[in-house]
DNA sequence: TTATTATATTATTAAATCACAATATATGAA
DNA sequence: TTCATATATTGTGATTTAATAATATAATAA
């Protein structure tokens, strides 16, 4: 009989959105669109080039990304335009490399966390 | 013959570093445990019995969060008390609670992001 | 109509990663 | 010494989650 693996105690509700607002900038390829847009408002087709995975895999995220609240999109034409528009998210982006500065080595070194 | 799963682009250094860091806070437990931290210093009893975890669990991530530098520890008798000491943690993670506060409902619902 | 282009959705599966037990280490007390 | 307490480390297995192919949808062009 497999071992049935236990839940910690459940997070406050309002915890357990922090997280995930947390996981989802934890991640190689959603962290790669939120740079790119927030360098500038890109379409679909523009960021599967960019960053170089299929476009259902961008697609995926982009849909994640929207349903969170990250980004926001417009129609032009036949493509969808992907922006950041709360100003916060580059704060928060900001905010992030700063305090790695410190400590970017041993980040980069951890195993429980992986790349 | 399995399919090989392909691999991003590399993501820059740098930025394998932020996604790692924001990892570092998408997870339950150690989300829980720098809370709990930012409210005072603890040692690793305290925070098993506030958490509700087993003590492995606990010090797993407590050696996670240290390395990565979130937390730092000092010894005391026989306790080890961990703390944060970057003011900037709890500065992020109140910036974190102000952006989602308008996309709560719809980040609660995500599904391809996990509780 | 058919074909093409742009994007979204779904299902599958492989890899990442967490929870846990077991074990190890270190320290102080008896 | 032995016992007890506090914490760390290691290994295993189960869950989570991301990458992908396949398919679907929508709009435009020929």
């Amino acid at each position: 009989m497999p071992k049935p693996r236990q839940k910690p105690v459940a997070l406050a509700e309002s915890d357990e959105i922090l997280m995930k607002f947390f996981k989802g900038l934890g991640d190689q390829t959603r962290l790669r669109i939120v740079e790119a847009l927030l360098e500038k408002e890109r379409n679909v087709s523009e960021l599967i080039r960019l960053i170089g995975v299929p476009q259902s895999n961008i697609s995926n995220h982009l849909a994640c990304l929207k349903w969170c609240g990250y980004i926001t999109s417009r129609k032009d034409g036949t493509s969808i335009y992907y922006q950041i528009t709360d100003g916060r998210v580059k704060k928060i982006v900001a905010l992030a490399r700063e305090i790695i500065a410190d400590h970017a080595e041993n980040l980069y070194a951890c195993t429980r966390i992986k790349a």
